[in-house]
DNA sequence: ACAAAAGTGTTGAGAGTACACCCATGC
DNA sequence: GCATGGGTGTACTCTCAACACTTTTGT
């Protein structure tokens, strides 16, 4: 603990400013009674890309970590929530906008930052990849989609603790999956879709292989989706049966 | 967003300890080169007192809210995890120790704490009323157990969010009992217990009752719990047999 | 004796799982 | 015509929910 008793009044105290020399004019300070860690936030991205999970990762072109993967993230700013900001820097790192962002929970461990003692609020999301523009946000890092397969055994390394972020928000991304109205806020797939594209993205979340009859007669079962008439999406073989989530918007 | 464009060198920058003035020895400042939000932890501690559940707050003595029932909660200290934070602060503030606590997530909204940007992790845990003795932490406040009933309608108004935290936090622990094993890291009962205070716990916990054969033949179908040979609790009526969980140290 | 809590089984409905074959299209 | 993915039904098991009466003790 502190050796000085903190009181409320004293740690609310208000930032002062000031510059700290005369020839640094953009170097404003902000002064605090106590420390404060530093807060983050994170963003795990999920989508299905060549039937496999993927993640959205920057590649680190900066020390710590340099050349490693990181998910994408950054400070909170003053007055911003947390959903926005991570909001905010998916979009400067990535070019990603236009996500509903789950909260999986806060991460700070004092060492989980060689830096400093930061805590950093981690989000999820579900999209999909071809609905979604990802470009390079700056000249520190550059943005790509990374298999789960790179991710676990060894290939893409991640930076900080991000590797359990991913784990755990793989589990919370199961987990919201095996509620019937799981879809709801994830951009599982596009607004018409074929059940076998739905299926495809189940078993790439839960890393096994579901019964064909059995996953499509769940869904009907439980009302979810409908199928679109007289719309059915043509490819190599026999057109699938276009169809849309029930009592959504249409889109 | 910041009109500087913010660096992580910069950012991270250690912090610089000054005396603010001659005569205040103990007011060594902390300067960063962006602004923190303020991080500090609640926990919500859940026990059954009376057939009903009951919250652990403290009433404020202090503006703002002053008068109010709130969490027991407080700062993050430097280079102290979230838990570790949250431990303390129900400690010095409520005088309970030997708990386990399960995060709930962070709640960041800028608006939260009249005094500034805060954001808190809040955590949860349901301990045995019986088996912790609650003490007042210091003249800033006052710990006592207050009902669901107390919070939910209306008497025992809660300070910042922290109505929400609770309804929150009283959905994760429905959650955590739904699971089979969702009694792992909660006190719900003392070691050695009758099937009907465990399920006491459950009716409280979700707010109605259940069939008492259902609940006993599902306990041991899962075997969950196993009886304590020769060991009854006497009472008013028929005594009851005792159980302990199973597969799990005697304690 | 009676009040109060402890204890005990069966039945029906629904969900989940396992399983195999024909269909429509592109090449 | 053949390769490829699309589409369909049944039977079994297991879990969950509903339901009432007897037993044991203290007073």
């Amino acid at each position: 603990m502190d050796g000085a008793r903190r009181t409320t009044a004293r740690f609310f105290s208000q930032p002062v400013a000031f510059r700290a020399s005369a020839d640094d004019a953009s170097c404003v300070k902000y002064t605090y009674e106590f420390p404060r860690p530093a807060l983050t936030v994170d963003a795990v991205v999920f989508t299905l890309r060549a039937n496999d999970l993927a993640v959205l990762l920057i590649r680190r072109k900066k020390a710590p970590h340099k050349g490693k993967f990181a998910l994408p993230g950054g400070f909170v700013d003053a007055n911003e929530s947390l959903a926005n900001a991570a909001l905010r820097e998916l979009a400067e790192e990535t070019g990603v906008t236009d996500v509903t962002l789950e909260q999986l929970g806060a991460y700070g461990d004092p060492g989980r930052d060689p830096r400093g003692h930061t805590v950093s609020v981690a989000f999820f999301s579900f999209i999909v990849a071809e609905a979604h523009e990802v470009t390079a946000g700056d000249d520190a890092s550059s943005a790509a989609w990374v298999s789960w397969a790179e991710i676990e055994s060894g290939p893409a390394a991640l930076a900080f603790d991000h590797a359990q972020l991913v784990q755990d928000a793989r589990v919370r991304l199961q987990q919201r999956l095996d509620d019937p109205c799981g879809h709801v806020g994830l951009e599982l797939v596009p607004a018409r879709f074929t059940l076998s594209e739905l299926q495809g993205v189940y078993e790439a979340v839960f890393g096994r292989a579901f019964d064909k009859r059995n996953f499509r007669s769940r869904l009907l079962a439980q009302d979810l989706v409908e199928a679109v008439d007289a719309a059915q999406r043509t490819g190599r073989h026999r057109p699938a049966q276009l169809y849309r989530w029930k009592n959504v918007k249409t889109q």
